[in-house]
DNA sequence: CGTGGCCCCTGTGGGC
DNA sequence: TGCCCACAGGGGCCAC
């Protein structure tokens, strides 16, 4: 079934929290987007039917120009969200953490000063941080030393502000080579991510350990699929603690 | 509180 | 070529 809904809207500004985006219309509606693991918001200059999993579709008037912006999503894990105002994206936003872009070591270590998790399900949970996924705290795990299933309150000061360098650098390192390929993503342009060739553990256990040449292990942590140096990552006095 | 196992879906790649 | 299985950037829910 397709709908036509001939409602309009100036799009004002568009919104972020970890890995939430708003677009907020001057009236102060607003449509929240998720895209789960393969959703995608496109912006293409005409209609292509071949196109598969298109959701939803605007036509987008910017300078004179008409384009069209798609939200596609094969496993339709991804999710649209009317919000009539503001204060309505505050209220799905408020259950997130700071996104991990502005979140401080002391932030991180006051929210799991009792947390017995693995440090990998605190930092993937989203309500301590928000914005890191499987790839990113793998990634940062390993750049940071820490071992994925260190437990959340057992890091020191030192270990957190660390930690917070640590994928702060890599998201923003990310963000600059256009994000991580693995089959899906493409920016909004249709441009795919390079960031996936920088990768030290995810996706390669079973290979060597791009610093310490041990071999990449892959274990099951929080019901994801984990990638991490035995050697690098060897918290084992801080597992289980 | 923490954990593990489902579930929501489609697509792809490997083994046979 | 086809069939079956495992697995994939996320997240919610439920039983234990």
């Amino acid at each position: 079934m397709r709908h036509r809904l001939f409602d309009s809207a100036v799009l004002a500004s568009v919104k972020r929290k970890g890995k939430q985006l708003a677009l907020v219309a001057r009236d102060g509606r607003a449509l929240l987007v998720r895209l789960g693991m393969t959703g995608q918001l496109l912006l293409v200059d005409s209609i292509d039917p071949t196109i598969k999993h298109v959701h939803a579709s605007w036509a987008v008037r910017a300078s004179g120009r008409l384009r069209f912006l798609l939200f596609r999503d094969p496993r339709r894990f991804g999710s649209l969200i009317p919000c009539c105002d503001c204060d309505a994206i505050d209220s799905h936003w408020d259950t997130l953490g700071p996104d991990a872009l502005s979140v401080t070591a002391a932030q991180l270590a006051g929210a799991a000063k009792h947390r017995r998790v693995p440090l990998k399900v605190f930092l993937l949970d989203q309500s301590a941080v928000s914005g890191l996924g499987n790839i990113y705290v793998d990634e940062s795990l390993f750049l940071a030393r820490l071992h994925p299933r260190a437990c959340a309150r057992s890091l020191a000061d030192s270990e957190w502000k660390n930690l917070v360098t640590c994928f702060q650098k890599t998201l923003k390192k990310s963000i600059r080579m256009g994000g991580s390929t693995l089959r899906d993503y493409r920016t909004p342009d249709g441009v795919l991510g390079r960031f996936q060739h920088m990768h030290h553990v995810y996706g390669r256990s079973g290979e060597l350990c791009t610093v310490c040449k041990a071999v990449v292990e892959r274990e099951v942590v929080g019901g994801r699929t984990t990638s991490f140096c035995p050697m690098c990552q060897n918290g084992s006095t801080n597992v289980g603690k």
